[in-house]
DNA sequence: CAGAAAGTATACCCATGGCTATTTTTAGGT
DNA sequence: ACCTAAAAATAGCCATGGGTATACTTTCTG
């Protein structure tokens, strides 16, 4: 009879690490979605649209399109605006399409649906393509 | 015949500043309930012991126990344990309950249990009362 | 009960992501 | 064309949450 090893406290820390690295792109998702919707909208993303609609200050969207840059999802002219490079419209597509599975998944299960689109925000960061995977199958076998 | 109101971008802006106000209580609430599991299973909250759980250092995790007893969550005696006020028992519970009934869900909809537990972390932070109350409405009548 | 080991606090460092105030550039109107 | 208004960039502030290195208590052990 072999007891039930307990769980070793740097595996329940993966968890943490796991929600901790998740947080650190989370905006970076959210700005090239949003950079991707002005685009479709507007045929190009302001820097003050952006600001307005991610509801930050506009040096705030500033500092944000320098990181998206940086990390090679972005491009920008000065005084022009921004786009979005291959890797970023890629990530801001898959992030769209995640978006909309999390909102339908949450309605599915009963979730008024502005309350969904409040929370979708939020949790759609943290669910990975397991996750994902499972809530498409939940979706169609309904 | 009206055209259907395009949303104000002010409105759009609101889920973004809620998930970062969830964000900025979402560590928090994952000490407070770490705390309130060390004192259960051991009798008492080191600091050590909240840090090796958390994945973080040990003077990281002093510092958010700083903020807890800031925000009236916890009290500490210096070289001494971590104690949870009324206040921060209470978030506990609650935090607890949430987290139990994510994962559930996640596993419901046929997310793997180890994935489940995985995303549930961060997930939970972001699950509204109205949200969790379907949740378990929806457990309930399977 | 003294010395070593372990645990904790403290002092700094860094990056992120908010903000306001100000400067610089672009765009528009007369 | 010029002047002005709007947009964007820059500078500088703050809090948070991560880290190392080190100092200080407490606890254990011979
Ligand atoms: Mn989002
Ligand atoms: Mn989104
Ligand atoms: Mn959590
Ligand atoms: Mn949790």
């Amino acid at each position: 009879m072999t007891d039930i090893p307990p769980t070793p406290p740097e595996d329940q820390a993966d968890r943490f690490t796991r929600a901790r690295e998740v947080q650190a792109v989370a905006l970076l998702e959210d700005y090239v979605e949003m950079i991707g919707d002005l685009i479709v909208e507007m045929g190009e993303a302001r820097v003050a649209d952006l600001a307005a609609r991610m509801g930050v200050a506009q040096p705030t969207a500033t500092k944000a399109i320098a990181r998206l840059k940086r990390e090679g999802l972005a491009t920008a002219r000065p005084y022009r605006g921004v786009f979005l490079t291959e890797a970023g419209a890629a990530l801001a597509e898959r992030v769209r399409a995640r978006h909309r599975v999390v909102v339908e998944l949450l309605i599915a299960v009963g979730v008024p649906e502005k309350v969904a689109e409040l929370d979708a925000e939020g949790i759609e960061h943290h669910v990975s393509d397991e996750t994902l995977a499972a809530f498409e199958a939940f979706l169609k076998s309904r």
